[in-house]
DNA sequence: CATATTGGTTACTTTTTGGTTAGTAGTTAC
DNA sequence: GTAACTACTAACCAAAAAGTAACCAATATG
């Protein structure tokens, strides 16, 4: 709601302009698994993360669509893709110093997500 | 990520229960629309707002997905439908107070749709 | 030789989501 | 009486997202 002007000031986005603000992030991050898997990358920054391991910790994601998503999150510079020269050939994730801004975001629905939960069970 | 235990304590949630909390919050807020309406909701708490209203100002949506949002969100208890004695008769929709709750998912996504703008600027 | 693992791809189907158009009921304005 | 506004709903359709299953090459294991 506040940004920083060229000016140097700070004012209020314009509600227009803070509703397509938020159609980009979700044009980017939207849909049912790159957050999820941006926040696994990140909790894993010092892991190898592989293909294989990511879908079978990711629950419930089939190899289609992870490949699908790991793809459009390189093409955004938010994670890096990195063929290591193993036998088998294995493939590194990482997530990127730009994916790392991304964590305020997957920290805001975690909340959300743990107090929501705490919610329903209090109201049965 | 930090979470507070019946015992008061404070511990991380295991990277498990993390998604799946970010899981109950996708399901909830997810989709194209949800959030823009909550947004939009909340920054307008004070005032009157009609169904056509929201439909004219939250741009390319349409009467029958605004209407469903509408419903699933009131489902959650996030926004309240109030049937207003006018002729004609209009509805007013308003965000509750754990509606309110959910400005920090809407504030990190705005903050980085503007940033991401902004990067996107700068490398042209 | 058979089987398993890694990192995928391909084809096909289903499900979900969203959009279009038209229509309804009540009321008001011309 | 006719048009217009409000707040929808129903029927229909298209596109996108996601799931399923099979398959591939390379290598390793038993």
């Amino acid at each position: 709601m506040i940004k920083t002007d060229k000016n140097g000031l700070k004012r209020e986005a314009s509600c227009g302009e803070e509703l397509l603000a938020m159609r980009d992030s979700l044009e980017i991050l939207g849909g049912k698994w790159k957050l999820q898997i941006l926040r696994y990358l990140t909790n894993r920054a010092h892991q190898t993360n592989q293909f294989k391991k990511i879908q079978r910790e990711i629950e419930g994601i089939s190899a289609k669509v992870l490949s699908k998503e790991l793809k459009d999150l390189e093409d955004n510079l938010l994670v890096t893709r990195t063929v290591q020269d193993t036998r088998p050939i294995t493939v590194a994730y990482a997530i990127t110093a730009y994916g790392r801004t991304v964590l305020p975001v997957t920290n805001t629905l975690v909340e959300w997500g743990l107090n929501h939960r705490k919610k329903i069970i209090e109201n049965r």
